[in-house]
DNA sequence: GTCTATATGTTGATAGAC
DNA sequence: GTCTATCAACATATAGAC
């Protein structure tokens, strides 16, 4: 976004593909280190020493580069959240523009948005935008919350809208709770609860049938909700 | 545990209710004041300096009656949680004794499990114990897995029994999956994440009619995985 | 039992050499 | 750009006076 004019480099045809900047390589090891440390042990507990030792360089470096830690804490939850929401948002689109007009199926707005959070698009970067997900769920109010509000406000609100829409008959305010279930659901999910209670070895292919059994359970609670309100329990 | 044979004083009557020992006083205040900061800030980001300076105290005095900080941790979580749970177990047990020849209604098992987070027995010290259990299931894994699996281990594998018992027909290990939905929602739910969607402006006797469509939800959903089940779709 | 004082380590952030 | 050196503030925990 900052640089427009610059996308492509003018003369020079570069012709060695190797070491491009020290800077830029600098600032991604910084943003892999501290991604991974963050998903693991949380904002709060992770120290910029813990992340500058890891990517190999001192914490003056980080400093220079993000300013300070909150700083590098949003560069990272908008480097791996925002990629992972387009491609919820965009998979909401895909079904409100596959149903104009008639009310889009609630399985079919479900999958789009719970799919791409357990789709293995990246081999290793994926398990980490999960989780960094699941942590802005949980890491405190102080530190999290404008952050989450941010990136998941409109995701939430076009999630909303689309269930609504799938289920027209259901009281809003209702539907917004049962919204929320299934984010509790979901985030419950993706921050690796899981293993407790079900066996769960390989997580491999494993999350294939975890959104599918998802969106089966999820499905279900939403209409469950929307009978009720249609049977008058709105109060 | 430690004093066994001191729990009534012996001899003098104690006439003053008032002051009764300034070191039960002073525990009881590091366990509130802990209990309130754990709960709203996580148990990282609180700092033992806050929970004395809150209480009053030194931190000297908090090190000499827990000894540590995770110590201290431990023992309010034990204070809160293990008061929240009896409770849940008995209404589990009570459903179970109620339908221990044939199978409990899904609803009845899950009011016996949601329903005591959000009753309000006490008025300030609930909403402490459902925020501590659900910071739990948050915070970082290193200092809250053990204590985690400690406290709700045992709950869960009850619940999870009773389930199952309510829906014969389910595969166990998919009813382990749903359960953890159920545990995700309820978890989310308890954490404060209601208000962003949902008007959610009386969280007073708002608590009654969420947990009427919790149950609702989260049972729709279960029999939903349990008729996939029945259907085959194992795998 | 509770305090003051202190030991010892870590935190996030900065100044200035290179 | 990246480093070393250093900062003040804070952390947990302990020793010893009262």
């Amino acid at each position: 976004m900052p640089q427009s004019a610059q996308t492509a480099q003018p003369s020079p045809p570069a012709p060695a593909p190797a070491p491009r900047r020290v800077a830029d390589a600098t600032r991604e090891r910084l943003l892999s280190a501290a991604a991974h440390l963050f998903s693991e042990r949380g904002f709060v507990a992770t120290s910029m020493r813990a992340v500058t030792q890891a990517a190999g360089v001192s914490v003056s470096a980080a400093n220079y580069h993000f300013g300070s830690k909150q700083a590098l804490l949003e560069a990272v939850c908008e480097h791996h959240i925002a990629l992972l929401n387009a491609r919820r948002l965009a998979a909401l689109d895909a079904v409100a523009d596959r149903f104009a007009t008639s009310a889009p199926p609630l399985e079919e707005v479900l999958r789009a948005f719970l799919g791409p959070l357990f789709e293995p698009s990246d081999p290793g970067l994926q398990q980490c935008s999960r989780a960094i997900a699941a942590r802005l769920y949980s890491d405190p109010p102080e530190v999290a919350w404008e952050l989450r509000e941010t990136l998941f406000g409109p995701l939430r609100l076009r999630m909303l809208a689309l269930v609504a829409r799938a289920l027209p008959e259901a009281d809003p305010a209702q539907l917004g709770l049962a919204l929320q279930f299934t984010v509790g659901a979901m985030v419950h999910s993706v921050s690796g609860n899981l293993e407790p209670v079900s066996g769960a070895a390989g997580s491999a292919s494993n999350d294939a049938w975890t959104v599918e059994l998802m969106i089966d359970y999820c499905a279900a609670g939403m209409r469950a909700v929307a009978t009720r309100t249609a049977l008058g329990g709105t109060r």
